[in-house]
RNA sequence: GCCCCUUUAGCUCAGUCGGCAGAGCGUCUCCAUGGUAAGGAGAAGGUCUACGGUUCGAUUCCGUAAAGGGGCUCCA
């Protein structure tokens, strides 16, 4: 029977809840994954949408494509990979031990307990013995089992023994081994005799033959501790990425080499950015000059907004006796994220892991009125982190970074309010840098907290409000908040799709009793004020960092260190483009020359590959009309502008803050 | 912090099965004066990350450290 490129027909509608998996559908369907039983329609009633899961009967061997391109179908495939995975490393490493093998995004993983940790040979060898098993077109078989037989079979499989004992997992990885009601095996038998090959703990679902599984390829092998906690050993993890079809898979690892290209770590050494200096230590950055460029920019503008937003600006030292930080409660709680004290005339120095103490000494420096509410205190405040070794990740996690930090003191009447405009404005000043797509997480009161049930509520309440004024889609996170403060996490996306959480609101029950800050109300009366923590950058590093991989180092022209090089021709109008770059500094353009050896190609070359967003050219003919050519880095190109004009124009276009891409096509005219 | 991997010229990388090393780009010099993505020639540049050990001899093997990478845990 050859393949056939249609879709079996759906033979029964389910009608389930909304938010039911498709997985959860075909059960309440009743439909045995693995048997005959032809396709299934799910409809969600949520969506209002029919989605043909298209599970086709395993006795037809070479049926179309898997599932379906659809997430379940997906997470099956993905799923179904990391079950020929475990068997073909059990084949080629044997006693081997079994951890959990979940899909997760773009793939799945599974963990081991090998006798000797894996090497890249070692996953080259494991995808062949994989093509083997593939191409066998081994059948995926389900077995329902009872806890006590379960146990005798797995009794070598210690991990698999433990999650037996759970009952359903306690993560959502555990769970698709042991989720649901009994416990099954999903046996791999061989196409033609039924052997029994290989089996493992699972909840399913499956593909009905291991012939479903158009494209995968392993990635990777990390080490993961077992169940997530660093108490339990570490197991060897083996990262592989599965799709429903070659292409897919190519334009996967396409995406892969793209993301890569624009690692803001290595732009910023090809583009002249930033280091890290080996002799400064790790985590620890030193900005050059066009890094430099590009950050005061950034801050010049921030301030600029917050200016506008009725912020005023403090400076506050970077090092402190070590009471502040008694005082606020951090040496108690935060003590190993700190660098360790410097002493001097015997008392404990410490560097400064967070602004917030220093700006609630602002606060407390005189007696303050409710008319003096909202106070709100901004900084670029540079802290300092001991970052485990193992973390520290170029600009996104240092040791050292600067925050552009407030705080805002405010009455309970105001927090409302203030939180909404705060929201707003964050939002404003994202977008204001390129960054379009807004999603939050709302982080709510953990199992430990400090203050009150009812603060918490109605911090929460002012915070979720807050996300509804401003139209941001949230989710909640049930208990991730800090324990003294709930907290909004605004996350955006970038170019190429990633989300990254950049800005942190935090409302505050604990700082404000703990250094006993009061104002004095209308009566008279003194009250404790609310303080909010806020940081839109998150870290200026970090910020950064993440524009630079958004633009992949093609700066929008109003944040570009070098907004334009000028190329002469000939070396003749090197001293009128000297002339002419007079003139763009005096419109406040930031140029640079390129009177080098090169030939005029080679500059051009050169500039585009800097990601310089305007090349000025001037020949023999230019000079003498006192014009000069002007380009823009998409390939765009006009002839014999007057000076003057070429350079109002540009600095009109970057006096837009025109937060381009690239290809596109930007002139006013 | 934990597991695995890496570290050779400013950058990207070859290479030496243990006998002190190469390329391309970049830099410098000279020639070339070329109208929209690499003109040509020459030169300089490395205690092969550091420190121990094994060895007649270590850049190469072993150990430790540092820095970097991939993950895990963490990210107040």
């Amino acid at each position: 029977m050859s393949a056939t490129a249609s879709r079996p027909a759906p033979v029964q509608t389910v009608t389930v809840p909304a938010g039911t998996t498709a997985a959860d559908a075909l059960r309440e369907a009743g439909v045995e994954l693995n048997g005959p039983s032809g396709a299934v329609v799910v409809r969600d009633l949520a969506a209002g949408e029919l989605r043909d899961l298209a599970w086709a009967p395993q006795a037809d061997a070479d049926v179309a494509p898997v599932a379906a391109e659809s997430p379940d179908g997906l997470a099956v495939l993905r799923h179904s990979t990391a079950h020929v995975m475990a068997q073909a490393v059990q084949d080629l490493f044997p006693g081997t031990l079994l951890g959990i093998g979940p899909p997760i995004e773009n793939g799945f993983y599974y963990d081991f307990l090998p006798p000797r940790p894996f090497t890249p040979d070692d996953l080259t060898a494991i995808e062949a013995k994989m093509a083997e098993i593939i191409k066998a077109g081994q059948r995926f078989e389900r077995r329902p089992v009872t806890d006590a037989d379960a146990r005798i079979e797995l009794d070598a499989e210690t991990f698999k023994l433990e999650l037996i004992g759970l009952k359903g997992g306690q993560s959502s990885e555990e769970s698709v081994e042991v989720g649901g009601d009994g416990l099954t095996m999903y046996d791999n038998r061989d196409a033609k005799s039924g052997h029994l090959i290989w089996t493992d703990l699972c909840r399913g679902p499956h593909l009905p033959t291991t012939r479903r599984i158009p494209a995968f390829k392993l990635m990777r092998t990390a080490a993961a501790y077992w169940r997530g906690s660093e108490k339990n050993p570490q197991l060897q993890r083996i990262y592989g990425t599965a799709w429903a079809s070659r292409d897919d898979l190519k334009a996967h690892l396409v995406q892969l080499e793209e993301a890569a290209k624009r690692d803001h770590r290595k732009l910023g050494a090809e583009l002249d950015l930033f280091s890290f200096p080996e002799v400064i230590g790790s985590g620890l950055a030193v900005w050059h000059p066009k890094g430099g460029a590009i950050r005061r920019v950034m801050e010049e503008y921030s301030r600029r907004r917050h200016e506008e937003g009725g912020y005023e600006f403090v400076y506050t030292p970077h090092l402190t006796k070590a009471e502040l930080f008694e005082i606020s409660g951090h040496l108690d709680w935060f003590a190993e994220g700190m660098y360790p004290p410097m002493q001097m005339e015997g008392t404990d120095y410490y560097l400064k892991p967070m602004n917030c103490p220093m700006h609630i000494q602002v606060f407390k420096a005189r007696g303050r009125s409710y008319r003096e509410l909202p106070l709100r205190l901004f900084e670029f405040g540079t802290v300092y982190r001991f970052e485990k070794s193992g973390v520290v990740h170029g600009l996104t996690r240092a040791r050292g970074f600067t925050q552009d930090d407030a705080h805002i003191f405010c009455t309970p009447d105001q927090l409302q309010d203030e939180l909404a405009s705060l929201l707003q404005f964050t939002i404003d000043l994202l977008r204001d840098y390129g960054l379009t797509e807004f999603t939050a997480d709302l982080s709510t009161r953990p199992d430990k907290f400090v203050g009150e049930a009812a603060q918490w509520d109605i911090a929460e309440a002012a915070l979720e409000e807050a996300l509804k004024r401003a139209g941001v889609p949230y989710e909640l996170a049930l208990g991730e908040g800090a324990f003294y403060a709930p907290k909004i996490d605004v996350h955006v996306k970038d170019a190429i799709g990633r989300r990254w959480q950049l800005s942190t609101l935090q409302v505050d029950f604990q700082e404000p009793g703990r250094f006993g800050m009061e104002y004095q109300a209308a009566d008279g009366t003194r009250h404790r004020p609310y303080m909010i923590h806020r940081a839109l950058f998150g870290s200026e590093e970090r910020f950064f960092g993440i524009l630079l991989e958004h633009y992949a180092g093609a700066f929008p022209a109003w944040l570009a260190p070098v907004q334009a090089v000028l190329i002469p021709v000939t070396d003749d109008q090197v001293p009128y483009l000297y002339d002419v770059a007079a003139k763009a500094r005096a419109a406040r353009l930031r140029v640079e020359v390129d009177d080098s050896d090169d030939r005029m190609q080679k500059k051009i070359r050169t500039a585009q590959r800097q990601k310089v967003p305007f090349m000025i050219i001037a020949g023999a003919t230019d000079a003498d009309a006192g014009a000069v050519s002007f380009r823009y880095r998409d390939g765009e190109q006009r002839n014999g502008i007057p000076v003057d004009q070429a350079v109002a124009e540009i600095a009109d276009f970057v006096a837009r803050r025109v937060n381009d891409s690239p290809t596109a096509v930007h002139f006013a005219s």
